[in-house]
DNA sequence: TAGATTGTTAATCGATTAACAATC
DNA sequence: TAGATTGTTAATCGATTAACAATC
């Protein structure tokens, strides 16, 4: 098994080689590619051979097949279906985001506790929490997107997990521990925040004293 | 100058305890903070010690002596001023995130190029794009996060480089490289979910296979 | 062929961890 | 004092990079 930041750095090769196709490239070298996802051209080279993705010693990589072929790694050659629990305002933008739909990544509804927020006729429908289980086993859901408060987290993990969820990506701000049956991401937009801030404030210390 | 997951950590740090201080902690030893944040107690007290966070050889660490401590390195000690540009879905959600303002982060304000999308007179107003500079310059801006299509993000970002923005949260999918004068951060939410994608498919292969 | 680029090995680099002396 | 925890040094580990032979 491969650690996360090469899988990461798959995933921006593949996003740089579609930007790279709309310009209508055929061919890349390590180089190129290496310069638009921000990597050493070494770095994508032990990437691509790592996963046996190869090119030819003159003429590069070919781009329709070296995008088939991260395609079918990153389980992009079919449909990965998702939820969205809580559709407070972070919810419900990721329930209409468009990027997601032409990179393979379906999302079935959303669903809250609130009564205010259901929307069951909508055309990504929010639901009551409480049919979370039987919509998961109905629809044969793996994935998982959280976006409730942070009191609610924990529990709301346990929940989808036990319902057979096998990926989450959790917003709320509390750091939901790995678990032996499902992969959790934590994203915290505070931390992003802070890191940017410290690295901003250090800069200017270091060229002000 | 110190590299970008040992800061995560510290702000990971921080989230942590406050959390830990709603259990109504007065200390933490290296061993409590370790499991709350996901890393070994060794690497707790290292970056501690890099940062010259002292303890007691006995009784741990002082729950609000390290929060103040790190909310000064983290430049948590006075408000941070951030701007949005793009008020589509995932503009709007982070104008009205409720994270943030308990978090010394600020949104002035937000900015688009659709006249629909305007609301100057809202408590976080809605401004139009071509006002942005003069905004920055008035209210003295660091900050702010990108949220517009793909195509609009390298020209957003030149403008906002241009009128004096130093650190960037870039949402938009593509990779803005770091600049001389702006330190910039990539989230692209594609590549986070193709990550879950991947291991949880993976660690079905190894389990069926 | 000459030139350029891949694929891979070995070297480097840095981050994490283990271990333990200092000390409360 | 005995016991427990910090703070730090040295060892380990793994990821990145440099370099170059293979080859198109």
């Amino acid at each position: 098994m491969h650690n996360k930041s090469c899988i990461m750095r798959l995933s921006r090769y593949r996003s740089a080689l579609t930007n790279l196709k709309l310009l209508n490239f055929n061919r890349v070298f390590s180089d190129n590619l290496a310069d638009a996802a921000g990597v050493t051209s070494a770095q994508v080279r032990k990437d691509f051979s790592i996963f046996g993705l190869a090119g030819n010693r003159r003429g590069g990589y070919l781009l329709d097949d070296l995008i088939a072929q991260l395609d079918k790694i990153l389980g992009k050659d079919k449909i990965q279906k998702f939820i969205v629990i809580g559709a407070g305002n972070m919810g419900r933008a990721l329930l209409n985001y468009p990027g997601f739909e032409k990179n393979s990544i379906k999302i079935l509804a959303g669903f809250d506790m609130d009564q205010s927020k259901f929307a069951p006729n909508a055309e990504i429908p929010i639901l009551p929490l409480e049919k979370v289980k039987d919509f998961i086993a109905k629809n044969t859901i793996q994935f998982a997107i959280i976006c409730v408060p942070v009191l609610a987290a924990p529990q709301v993990s346990e929940i989808l997990i036990s319902a057979g969820i096998k990926g989450i990506l959790n917003f709320a701000p509390i750091r939901l521990k790995e678990h032996e049956h499902c992969v959790i991401e934590n994203i915290n937009l505070v931390t992003e925040l802070e890191n940017i801030i410290y690295f901003v404030n250090a800069i200017e210390k270091s060229s002000t004293g």
